[in-house]
RNA sequence: GGCGGAGUAGCUCAGUUGGUUAGAGCAGCGGAAUCAUAAUCCGCGUGUCGGGAGUUCAAAUCUCUCCUCCGCUACCA
């Protein structure tokens, strides 16, 4: 391998708020970024990949008092079934965060340090106490603004949807939003790949340029929260919290670690759409108060619609990821949600458009490619590498090809264009077919066996090279391949598109079974 | 309302420093092949490039205008 790279990639998922179950759009943005982690570090990084569970807040405290149990009992049992996604998607985090955990208290607290101990550029305190007031609803535990009030047939005020209101006045600690907003501006405009897709970029900027209001980050209504240092009544607000995990994973507040400076500024905060604001907005406005470096870069992608409706609890259409592993297969569930929608996008799942990608790209192009070639040299070679001869212009061509088509992928991957990146290594797929059906090996078999032993042997190149470059996206499958073409290990990686880690003639081969299962589509529908 | 994005073949989309007959995949139709998971390959598109107007020798690509759809417009997370 690379030992000692000093190339190193920091990939984060959100923390997954234990309010409700894993579905289908947790499992895309972990299993997304499990992509990235994989793909990294076939490519010479140090990657360091989390992902975790935000467990404080009201919601919580209140879900856990409904069922009678501790706060605590409550996060654990719910993270459990987070934690044991990662097992079911065999993702390859190489951390598991709880917002519960001593580690992050610690962190979450000398964050709120430093940023307090510091001003704004106006010379003012980031961190003020004062008052939050407002109309507030019990029902929906929210504030509501003046202007969405309605009045309910007796003068008196009500919510927008309806519920009583209160005239309410807490004590809560602000952090000074405002004062950030020129920070935050003059920082989009010097980081352009900041925030993607370009889109959420725009929609960040003017949100911000329209004014920043203060933001407040302490509650005293209830005590489920990290408590506030030195002053314990308060709680701090969650999302101060949550995005903290991201430092706290990292080695923070002991930044002296070779972890912390290895990994932070992380490289990608892998986000959906729904918490834009906190990530692009808040949280960089913390770390600039903080004084600490911003991540790199923060992507939203987009939602998913189940069967053309929306994913919804109301609907109760959220699937469940192990309902779908079971029924069509894991690789083929990864690639699916990465091959079907150019990431950034919504798409719609739809059990017969995974089967037909499944079937048509995995089973048929891909996985038949590997499965025709191997069956033939294990028919008519003796089950070994073949022996080449000299290359053709059509077999320099196709070998060229697939060896180059590492670099546009690898640039694809930098930006999160996981569906070009497929797109380029299928134009190799497709090749490699048209190779095959052009040369007609069978046909050789007869009439010119040595150059038989060459076309397989050039194939054998090619899928090694599309098995290796397919990894991160189906890992099971191409492992297979991998050992069906009697792969060593430490050649697994992408060092081995370099020269010299060509299949060796003469080496023994397993018989090949098929690496892709074909789904059975479904009767009606 | 304001800001932003989008409207291209049946479907999903690519294509904008303006320039040969506007592309890909899928679906459909026809053919070939039979090594392989009946898996593959080849061929086939008269599309108002949302409507209209304008700039230009030349516009999907620039300008104006209209229509439609979507996102954002803050303190549940």
């Amino acid at each position: 391998m690379t030992g000692g790279s000093n190339k190193t990639f920091y990939v984060t998922t959100p923390i997954y708020y234990v309010n409700d179950k894993p579905h289908t759009g947790h499992a895309y943005t972990t299993i997304a970024c499990d992509v990235l982690a994989r793909f990294k570090r076939l490519d010479g990084y140090r990657v360091k990949f989390l992902t975790g569970t935000d467990e404080h807040g009201q919601k919580v405290a209140k879900a856990a008092a409904e069922k009678g149990i501790s706060p605590q009992a409550f996060t654990d049992e719910v993270s459990k079934t987070f934690s044991d996604l990662t097992e079911t998607l065999d993702v390859t985090n190489d951390d598991f965060i709880r917002t519960t955990e001593d580690r992050h208290t610690k962190a979450c607290q000398a964050l709120w340090i430093r940023i307090a101990e510091k001003t704004a550029p106006d010379g003012k305190p980031w961190i003020v106490l004062d008052k939050y007031s407002g109309w507030y609803s019990v029902r929906d535990e929210a504030y509501h603004t003046e202007d969405e009030l309605t009045k309910g047939p007796d003068e008196t005020k009500l919510a927008p949807n309806g519920n009583p209101v209160e005239w309410v006045e807490e004590e809560s600690y602000f952090f000074r939003l405002s004062a950030a907003e020129p920070l935050l501006l003059e920082y989009y405009d010097a980081h352009s790949d900041f925030i993607a897709p370009k889109s959420r970029r725009n929609e960040v900027t003017s949100f911000v340029k329209g004014g920043l209001r203060d933001l407040s980050i302490s509650r005293t209504t209830f005590d489920w929260g990290v408590p506030v240092p030195g002053n314990d009544k308060h709680v701090m607000y969650v999302w101060i919290d949550a995005l903290t995990n991201y430092i706290t994973a990292a080695g923070y507040p002991d930044e002296k670690t070779a972890d912390y400076k290895a990994f932070w500024p992380a490289d990608l905060h892998m986000i959906g759409k729904d918490i834009i604001r906190f990530h692009c907005v808040y949280w960089p406005a913390f770390l600039l108060a903080a004084g600490l470096p911003l991540p790199k870069r923060i992507f939203a992608h987009g939602w998913w619609t189940i069967e053309g409706q929306k994913m919804s609890k109301s609907l109760g259409n959220a699937i469940d990821p192990n309902a779908l592993i079971e029924a069509y297969g894991l690789d083929q569930l990864r690639y699916f949600l990465l091959r079907e929608v150019p990431f950034g996008n919504d798409g719609d799942f739809s059990k017969t458009a995974l089967i037909q990608r499944a079937n048509g790209e995995l089973a048929n192009e891909f996985g038949n490619l590997s499965q025709r070639v191997l069956s033939m040299i294990n028919k008519n070679c003796n089950a070994k590498v073949p022996m080449p001869g000299d290359f053709s212009d059509e077999d320099a061509e196709l070998l060229n090809a697939a060896a180059s088509m590492l670099e546009p992928v690898r640039e694809a991957i930098d930006r999160q264009a996981f569906h070009e990146a497929l797109e380029v290594i299928w134009t190799v797929v497709r090749a490699a077919n048209a190779y095959v059906d052009k040369q007609a090996p069978w046909i050789l078999r007869k009439e010119d066996p040595a150059r038989m032993g060459t076309v397989l042997y050039v194939l054998t190149d090619v899928i090694r090279l599309l098995a290796l470059v397919m990894q991160p996206f189906t890992p099971h499958a191409c492992e297979d391949i991998l050992d069906q073409l009697a792969i060593p290990f430490d050649s697994r990686n992408f060092e081995a598109f370099a020269p010299g880690h060509a299949p060796v003639p003469g080496e023994d081969l397993p018989k090949p079974e098929p690496v892709f299962q074909r789904l059975e589509m479904p009767e009606t529908e």
